[in-house]
DNA sequence: TGGATTACGAAAACTGTTTTCAATATCGGC
DNA sequence: GCCGATATTGAAAACAGTTTTCGTAATCCA
């Protein structure tokens, strides 16, 4: 049983996605530039489920005259080129997701430390597929949150320093 | 396999709706007032996922003079009341649900033609329940929207057709 | 390197929602 | 039934998050 590391930052994998950006802005005919480098170097080096502003922040860092314009232009593009997802957890904002070990996975919001967790079940997949087959639906895509409580402070603290993944090993 | 006829209008059912939130009212020292009976009135005897805009104009139908100020806030009134619940499937307007058979639910949502179907499932629920166990989570609510496409335009009329509600029997 | 084209940044615009504020309606007590 | 404290209304302003505008600046292909 031993312990996983997860996510440990991957700098190859950060790397990789960066490629496949500059070839996605290439692709379209679209140019390459500081800024854009800039956002989208800082946000595949973040973890978890990030906020415009939480990224500008950061951005900010780097290069203090990046405002929110160009933070929003660039995620829009990252969304268009696949390698980033947008979700809303009812809070009002945006969040996006960068690189994810799991390809699909769904939420666990923890409403007393606001952290989110990942998880993925193949069971609860194929349920919801035969569900949708039952009724003539066909699922393009899908979206379960579970929002609720950590049953205890202890384990709310130990998952957030491992940040924002869960349901994997324990 | 009588088809069973799905949520009729049914005026008892709205009645007691109207006392239970002039019940609320009461209870919480607020006012009955001409605008709210209008609103909550309206409200009840629409089907669907009603939106504020929906709703609005509905309402002026009855009552020109009524605006989207009192509107939002007689809304917030029946969720606060229970009567009515929140929800939001990410086209970033509110949608406001009253009288459901069902306690609780799930959503399709056809991309096609915007119509949002509900469902149950016990075992999509205690499946949940059962993962969530698995990693000291404790749900207080959860969110399942499947997004896609009725299978085909016809079935996707007929059901249009039967206001807003699948999975039941076909 | 020139020059068409795209991107940037600040500020304005926009959308859905909430709040403000002066005028009005409600309702318990007389 | 009327008074008056209190809640509610409606129009407009405020707000938050996001998008667009527009003049300036950077990119990049020929």
């Amino acid at each position: 049983m031993a312990v996983k590391k997860f996510r440990e930052l991957d700098e190859a994998l950060v790397r990789q996605k960066e490629a496949a950006f500059a070839d996605f802005i290439q692709k379209q005919g679209l140019k390459t530039t500081r800024q854009r480098n800039t956002i989208i170097s800082t946000f595949f080096r973040m973890r978890g489920h990030i906020s415009v502003e939480e990224l500008l922040n950061q951005v900010k860092q780097a290069n203090p005259r990046i405002g929110y314009a160009t933070v929003y232009r660039t995620l829009h593009l990252l969304v268009d080129s696949g390698l980033v997802e947008e979700r809303r957890f009812g809070d009002g904002l945006a969040r996006y997701e960068g690189h994810s070990d799991v390809e699909h996975h769904d939420h666990m919001i923890c409403l007393e430390c606001g952290e989110i967790f990942e998880f993925f079940n193949p069971r609860l997949e194929a349920l919801q597929e035969s569900l949708a087959e039952e009724n003539d639906f066909q699922i393009f895509r899908h979206r379960l949150e579970l929002y609720g409580a950590c049953k205890d402070k202890d384990a709310c603290q130990r998952r957030k320093s491992r940040t924002g993944a869960a349901a994997a090993e324990e």
